[in-house]
RNA sequence: GGUGGGGUGGCCGAGUGGCUAAUGGCAGCAGACUGUAAAUCUGCCGGGCUCUGCCCUACGUAGGUUCGAAUCCUACCCCCACCA
């Protein structure tokens, strides 16, 4: 169980096969979110078809409700869903970070008013240890301190150690659920340090310290900083990971950031903009991004992109597609949303064809100036 | 035929002497969204230009009062309601 398999790399990239108690996962990969136990606006046999191998959850909403009593008594989120395969929750932790008017930092944990009912809530790292053993998902996430991009170094450094000493909390408690059923869930810590290149070293470092991990995070990244400044951290991480290990980087990301990432040794995301997007309007295709809604759709027979083989292009034309937002169809934004997902899964797949076919960085480099030339069609 | 009410920008609808090219809403146009408080939010929305400003044209039509009118007066046209 929780075993990662590094089959092949190609300069900083890298492709390899992720073991966990519902299923496998071939890396690099996109995982949808599920915040409330559900892709928004997809069934599970949707979700299934776009490819997706593992599917996101949040400890915080799901928490918050139904609660992770129902989640367990229903027999833990991958049945609960229907969803069956390999699951992650995230912890919490970028609550602390996203509803930042709501809540109260302490040492002892996060004190949040409830969005859904206005109530006093408090996750600490325990609690989102015990909730998350109690969800189920294969993975479990440690309760981290996000701080804003531009944080400074000071800052950034009270977050980067109270993620460590939360960690060590997370994994105590964690450690003492999982030890009558190791084989359930697996936990894995989240570097955090902000822009700052030695804070993220020492977070890093610290993290080693308290291993061996099955899977390492890189959090408090696309928050608000210049991509550049995300690229340099992933290369200072980069050389300092543990090979053997998958490396997980969280919140992204758009097409091109999950190219750039993968360029520099990442195996995992996750991302609310497929989703969200596609509720929008806003689809993601090889040459560029498409708002459905543009008056010069309208007549447009065209697939929304000609290089996709989800539903959406196989079944609907682009005209038909602006027709159903602009008569604010419920079914457009599930479409757009299919696509978006099935895109990012996909891109993952053929990234992962070109690591293991030695050509990452011809076919990345050609993809992203497609990507970012006009849309033609 | 009489009495009363009303005619405002693509539509609905505020405004009853200057701060009004005219509140709002809808429709339309464009954009944003990165571990989901988001089927959300933002901008534009009479025309033109040498575009931080300027010039046209506009509140049923035509006149009038006034320094100044969508707002007051007169006539006419049209719509609605009720009465004959």
């Amino acid at each position: 169980m929780f075993e990662f398999q590094l089959e092949k790399t190609d300069g900083g990239a890298r492709a390899g096969t992720l073991t966990l108690p519902h299923g496998t996962v071939r890396t690099p990969a996109f995982m949808p979110v599920g915040t409330h136990g559900a892709v928004r606006g997809l069934s599970m046999d949707e979700v299934r078809r776009t490819g997706a191998q593992i599917v996101l959850g949040n400890t915080y909403h799901l928490h918050l409700r139904p609660g992770e009593e129902v989640v367990a008594h229903l027999g833990g989120l991958p049945r609960f869903t229907r969803w069956e395969g390999p699951m992650l929750t995230d912890s919490g932790g970028f609550q602390v970070f996203s509803l930042a008017e709501l809540r109260k930092i302490t040492e002892e944990g996060v004190t949040f008013r409830s969005p859904v009912d206005g109530s006093q809530r408090m996750i600490t790292p325990e609690r989102s240890m015990e909730i998350q053993w109690a969800l189920g998902a294969d993975i479990a996430m440690a309760f981290d301190h996000v701080v804003p991009g531009q944080s400074d170094h000071a800052h950034a450094t009270e977050g980067m150690e109270r993620t460590l000493r939360w960690l060590d909390r997370c994994r105590a408690r964690h450690g003492a659920l999982a030890a009558e059923a190791p084989d359930r869930q697996t936990l894995w810590p989240i570097v955090q340090g902000g822009v700052h290149d030695d804070l993220r070293l020492a977070s890093l470092r610290g993290t080693l310290e308290r291993g061996p991990w099955t899977g390492i995070a890189i959090g408090g990244l696309s928050v608000g900083e210049p991509k550049p400044v995300m690229h340099r951290v992933l290369e200072t991480l980069g050389p300092a990971l543990p090979a053997g290990v998958p490396r997980y980087l969280m919140g992204v990301g758009f097409p091109e950031d999950l190219l750039e990432a993968i360029a520099r040794g990442v195996d995992l995301f996750d991302c609310v903009a497929a989703t969200r997007n596609g509720r929008h309007g806003s689809a993601w295709t090889a040459a560029g991004k498409v708002n459905i809604r543009r008056a010069d759709l309208r007549l447009s027979d065209a697939p929304l992109d000609p290089d996709c083989d989800c539903e959406t292009c196989r079944g609907y034309p682009r005209g038909y597609l602006r027709h159903l937002f602009v008569a604010e169809e419920m079914l457009g934004l599930r479409l757009v949303s299919i696509h978006n997902v099935r895109f990012l899964v996909r891109l993952g797949e053929e990234a992962r064809r070109r690591i293991l076919a030695g050509d990452y960085d011809d076919w990345s480099r050609e993809w992203l100036r497609r990507y970012h030339g006009k849309d033609t069609a």
